[in-house]
DNA sequence: ACCTTGTATCGATGCTTGTCAATACGATGT
DNA sequence: ACATCGTATTGACAAGCATCGATACAAGGT
């Protein structure tokens, strides 16, 4: 189980999704479903560098540095986030291909 | 509170989202985040009528009616879901809408 | 060596959720 | 009226989750 962030590009609609494939996305969406985590994510991808350091995103929310720390652990696991550490600092950044995963499950597979 | 699935159209990317924002997308994708629950989106979304009886979507599944029941009620309340019965049965078919509304999400907003 | 600062982990707590068995409701047929 | 069938609701229970305070770890600076 190296990468949970392989589910992918079965849309919702056309063909009826397997329960192995349910069981696979449905962790992501979980991460996700949070309204701090979605913020997080929103913060991270939004940045102008690509990635933002813990200490900013703490001060983004009216919660305990540990809550913070708790969700960007969800993300991360769940392998929405990547995260780096320079000197004492932690940056996160999302993984794009982990939301394209996602997001081929809304693939409205209509041309028009 | 007439329609729980109108929350739209910004990106995670791009400006980041407020916590207004967040908490109004967040029960959608939290109904979303169930492995049954997402096959039962599937299910019904890929069937060719583009509805679902209660009936076949029990079968479908190795739980009990009431627990098919009650995802299904879920997803009808996050606004997924139309119901409409007729006669004995009951038909659950997906509402595009708010199926957008989580797609735009995810929508990369890079040109190409 | 020490203290400081940024981040993660631990333990606890109250709330939510997925599931079931049992029961209720509502429509149809006899 | 009654029995039947499809669906929803109720009540209960175990498991999971968001949050916190306290503490631990790790890197730099003095």
């Amino acid at each position: 189980m190296s990468d949970p962030a392989l589910a992918c590009c079965t849309p919702l609609s056309g063909t009826a999704m397997s329960a192995e494939q349910a069981e696979q996305v449905a962790p992501l969406l979980k991460a996700l479903a949070d309204p701090v985590r979605l913020r997080l994510m929103s913060l991270i991808a939004s940045s102008a560098s690509g990635d933002a350091c813990v200490c900013d995103l703490n001060d983004a929310f009216d919660l305990t540095q540990a809550t913070i720390s708790h969700h960007l652990k969800v993300l991360h696991s769940a392998g929405l986030l990547d995260r780096e550490k320079r000197g004492v600092w932690v940056y996160y950044a999302v993984r794009p291909t982990a939301l394209r995963a996602v997001a081929g499950l809304f693939e409205t597979a209509v041309p028009a």
